[in-house]
DNA sequence: AACAACATTAGAGCATACTCTATAGTTGAT
DNA sequence: ATCAACTATAGAGTATGCTCTAATGTTGTT
């Protein structure tokens, strides 16, 4: 499929999609047997690795990150090691932030008291 | 205490402190019997803010969210009505967090169950 | 008085992650 | 053939959140 057509099933904009293939989150392929266009096709994959790159913003990883987990997951130069570790590192990052949630969680239900009890 | 005082106790450089002030996020009082200089004096609550602000961007929220955080607890220009109303709300976008990081935790267990079956 | 170490304001610069504009070429339906 | 709707590339512009520089003035110790 085309950009626009991706752009369309995913609710991403064709520029960013553009965005995130320079920053080389996803690729598309030119069909080298057709000459009077260079447009770029994508498949399926890319789709699940937009939804992923959604997914993964909403959570706090940066672009670089989520650069780091889709080469974990979809490249090849990779080793099975690397690829754990990399993984790895990733689920301590959300287990932090899962701590930080549950203790902001608990510093806002704090503020909450002191309202309740003109503490402020 | 003046801003570097302030800085050192929090390990927030003068800059940024400076910028959160511009923000709205704190406020130093000036000594209107000094005419010598306009210098800023900060109280211990401007220490328990600036820590906040860390805390609070550690979970993402946005200068503004934590602006509005923290008027809900030190501002006495909103009823309890109100201030419990933006608790809730920051309260409800934290649940919301912690389910997208949940679900990404899965995500990424299972990219390592693929990795780990030769699926990629 | 000299001088380091502080203070202020205004504004420039930077990184991230888009978002948009301009320019130019291609495709497909009528 | 025409024309809307697409495609590509390069680069400018925007918002957020800092981070730094410059210019200038103040304080406190020697």
């Amino acid at each position: 499929m085309l950009i626009n057509e991706l752009s369309k099933k995913t609710g991403i904009s064709t520029h960013t999609i553009r965005f995130y293939e320079k920053s080389g989150l996803i690729e598309g392929k030119q069909d080298v047997s057709v000459k009077s266009n260079n447009y770029f096709h994508y498949d399926e994959v890319t789709i699940e690795k937009l939804e992923f790159i959604s997914d993964a913003k909403s959570v706090g990883f940066t672009i670089k990150e989520i650069g780091q987990i889709i080469d974990a997951w979809y490249n090849k130069k990779y080793t099975k090691k690397q690829k754990n570790e990399i993984l790895d590192e990733k689920l301590i990052s959300l287990e932090q932030k899962m701590k930080e949630i549950k203790e902001m969680k608990k510093q806002l239900l704090q503020f909450k008291e002191d309202v309740l009890k003109d503490r402020c």
